[in-house]
DNA sequence: TTAAGATATGCGCAAATCCATATATGAGCA
DNA sequence: TGCTCATATATGGATTTGCGCATATCTTAA
């Protein structure tokens, strides 16, 4: 995965809400991280799958449910972006409320 | 600017290489960029004026040049992403030719 | 075996993106 | 003033992207 593909990832704002909300609290099922976000679910399947084909996220089925965590060969610059942003206080600000629906279910 | 917009920006490879040069060597003429990166003046210049308008770079015309720089007001995930980047000794290889390239002149 | 919920995918369309080329603007200098 | 280099912008076309909708696949439970 070269950078400007990676970061072609986090160009999308639905694939960025996914990809924080999966960094902060660990693997989450698709129907919560579709609820949490307030969009439909085919929406939040194809991003995840391209975050997947990338290799940013894995998936495993666990039963009925597919969960979708960070994947855990990425690269450090890779890794450190997205644990910079999961650890910065003004991007929680501005999606928290994805954060809120996500731990009110 | 939104963190997505900012990706969007580093989702081109060319606009990358732009912002990587001049986070590593400070403030840079457009015609130093565009032959350390090997592209058309045009192409460098669009690219240039996109960080530009979103606030990531800041341009200085010196007499019969335009310098460009990283701007100083960024937000704070932002300059860390930024910096991250620079700093990481992988992305220093994969664009070292740039580097090189800009040096030699 | 059938039903229902969870997830993925095929398709068509509108919008965005990138590039090459051509052209315009501005600075320095004779 | 005229000329040249440096930089910016406009235009048109090819490609990519994201979306909604409908539908397919998979899993569990009855």
């Amino acid at each position: 995965m070269q950078p400007h593909q990676f970061f072609r990832l986090l160009s999308d704002e639905t694939r960025l809400r996914c990809l924080l909300l999966v960094a902060r609290h660990g693997s989450q099922r698709v129907c919560d991280i579709t609820l949490a976000l307030e969009e439909s679910q085919p929406k939040i399947s194809r991003h995840l799958a391209q975050l997947r084909t990338l290799g940013v996220l894995r998936d495993e089925r666990r039963g009925q449910w597919v969960h979708y965590s960070i994947a855990d060969n990425l690269p450090g610059w890779c890794r450190n972006v997205i644990e910079g942003l999961a650890a910065s206080n003004c991007l929680k600000e501005i999606y928290q409320a994805d954060m809120d629906r996500l731990l009110s279910q």
